[in-house]
DNA sequence: TAGATTGTTAATCGATTAACAATC
DNA sequence: TAGATTGTTAATCGATTAACAATC
């Protein structure tokens, strides 16, 4: 049930979800199918169909019994309330192996961003070819993000410089950053910080199967 | 409060924050310092004092009224707790972009992980220099992975092969996979999956972004 | 029609936070 | 001692799941 006035506000996990069901639909849409239903999303997802009809509900969509919902509406529906229409600016801010991977790694275009500026501070990556980008010095930064009124940054630095530099470019005109670092960053709202934490997640991992398999 | 027989099952949440935890001890402890507290670990990680307190409350350790929690002890009591003393082989399936960041990433061996083997599909890459690895088909992986006991991949390929790929692993003993493709893997317990779901991440930032800034 | 699926409410489950006595 | 911090309980908050009438 969604008000007619001002749409709810969504809940984080749900907003993850309705991330996934939209690649599902698009994914279903390209195999030629023309329905889904809660029941096969959950299947594809790991989740209940409940949680699948819950999460729906917060959209303007209606299924029909027995046939589940339409995959273009759904698709529709989705990529309207998550604002997947629009495609992005990013700008890459560490130049080392990780940024460099996200940077050249194909989603990125493929997913509808667009890769603007690289920066670094090390002079030695300063110059370099990088995809269809050149390493600038991040002493240009905050010039060329407010000229361009650049908002998205994904942040691939050691811990150390993160706090500073994610100062620094949301002072320059930056709302969001996707944080590749394992620092935790503070922020003002309406700044907004996305933590990635591979190497955590990995730790996490090796725990979980630790403690799985001598249990 | 810790049972004296058999330690309580850490919730998912938990696990995440101890090993965050664990960082800002080691870090402190490189710094000189003897103690912290649950207010400061709050403040650099961004929680309450109370989740800290709550979540240490899960391990054998004791703080000490006015001083908080001494370092070492901490340090000790997590990394045990964490099973993050032992040093843990990794392969890597899939050689792109991603995967090769993620492998040449300095993190890996700082953490006290070692990548034992680079595979992929592609020809092209089969061979290739891959940091100190060479990348070998992966039909050689099952009987290398069972050989060597190898229990933990990073699977770094395109969402259609995952599932797949997924399952050849796992039959081959493979135990826990860091699913680094947007795909959702299906495995049976006491197998375990963590996701990363990178490209999701930066959807969820602008998303949020643009949502906090339109409001 | 019969049967499967939706939409929604209420129950359950789990995680976070508030509060405060104990204590060094 | 006085004051800050722990350890723990209880309250709150939020998310997931169960259940089922409505319905195509």
């Amino acid at each position: 049930m969604n008000e007619s006035e001002g749409m709810a506000r969504l809940p984080r996990p749900v907003i993850r979800r309705l991330i996934q069901y939209l690649r599902h639909v698009k994914h279903e849409l390209q195999d030629g199918n023309r329905w889904t239903s809660s029941r096969k999303m959950a299947a594809r997802l790991g989740l209940t169909s409940s949680t699948v009809r819950q999460d729906l509900s917060y959209l303007n969509v209606t299924g029909v019994p027995r046939n589940g919902y339409d995959l273009s509406e759904l698709q529709q529906v989705l990529a309207n309330r998550l604002n997947a229409n629009s495609h992005n600016d990013l700008v890459l801010v560490g130049a080392g192996n990780l940024g460099r991977a996200i940077a050249q790694h194909g989603g990125l275009s493929r997913q509808g961003y667009r890769l603007c500026a690289v920066y670094d501070k090390n002079p030695e990556l300063i110059g370099k070819d990088f995809g269809d980008q050149t390493v600038r010095c991040i002493s240009r930064a905050s010039t060329e993000i407010s000229a361009n009124q650049w908002r998205f940054a994904m942040l691939a630095v050691p811990a150390e410089a993160a706090q500073g530099l994610a100062d620094y470019l949301i002072n320059s005109g930056i709302r969001g950053i996707l944080n590749l670092s394992l620092a935790h960053l503070s922020v003002k709202p309406p700044a907004q910080v996305v933590d990635t934490r591979l190497m955590d997640s990995l730790q996490e991992l090796v725990f979980s199967v630790t403690e799985a398999y001598q249990l």
